[in-house]
DNA sequence: TATAAGATGCATCTCACATATATCTTATTG
DNA sequence: CAATAAGATATATGTGAGATGCATCTTATA
């Protein structure tokens, strides 16, 4: 029951990006702001792209922006485009063997309360986790390697 | 976004033998009724006995039964028992170094959620899983090293 | 006292996840 | 148009949790 970190750091890269919209941030910026390896987060950034959350912009003067605003991004939507693998236990899957699988109640109710937890995550978008934004890009900028404080309200 | 099959193999063995509540089963029964480890379920069945799921006994005759009936064995206490790592990120942690955490309502979010999905867990029990009592052990025990059948309704 | 059970500790395997390195492509700017 | 700064992409490697196996100990029963 746990998440990668892959999804750890997509939501962390949206409410980089959802806390100063008008802003392109790179890649750099964000993974020095939380202090975290560049390449990894190369790939998850990647990812985001592919699927449509943000939009990327090659070479000099480029960088990473939602691809909409923060609001319109649900968290559950995240979470289920980073996560792969939701076959809760070996029933889920195609390979299934086990032999009770069809008299078995179990498949059905797993499934029931993944999907209560997925209608709370929809409830929530990026916009809601980022309390004041100008309070967290404050947060973020404080530290040696940004480009210029988030002065401006 | 998995659980373990320690959890799986935990349902399965509380199913079992909700199945068939007077009898009193064996590992090795239990195992080869799946198709799975001895060994490994060894663990599974230790770890039931000590959290007070099942009753053991050892020695000749020995075998294990549910330590209650089957309808006031929860999943969601099965689950939360048997998973240990509940932290979905890496906020969730004590060593958690994430410098947003202050002022991010991520943390707050997933919880929420989780909380969602074990109140649906929490409205079945063992006994739910299992929808015809006599079928399942039937299903059962259809393998060549089990005792006898279950011909009596 | 032999045997059939579970209890326990240790060893190992294995794969998903995490991380790093290197090279390619694209866009901007001087 | 050349240099440079960005992301794109492929490959390689590290690593730890989870899964599995093996051996031995303990306990109860017949």
């Amino acid at each position: 029951m746990r998440l990668t970190v892959m999804s750890d750091y997509s939501l962390r890269v949206l409410m980089y990006l959802g806390a100063k919209p008008e802003h392109r941030a790179t890649i750099q910026e964000i993974a020095s702001a939380y202090g975290i390896s560049e390449n990894h987060l190369m790939k998850v950034v990647h990812g985001l792209g592919r699927q449509g959350f943000v939009e990327t912009v090659r070479g000099r003067g480029g960088g990473l922006r939602l691809a909409r605003p923060a609001d319109k991004i649900k968290i559950g939507d995240v979470i289920k485009a980073v996560e792969d693998d939701f076959a809760l236990v070996e029933c889920f899957r195609d390979e299934n063997v086990c032999r009770i699988s069809n008299v078995c109640r179990l498949r059905g109710v797993l499934r029931l309360a993944l999907e209560a937890y997925f209608r709370v995550l929809d409830d929530w978008t990026v916009a809601d986790l980022v309390t004041t934004p100008t309070n967290l890009f404050a947060l973020l900028s404080d530290l040696p390697s940004s480009s210029e404080p988030a002065t401006r309200r």
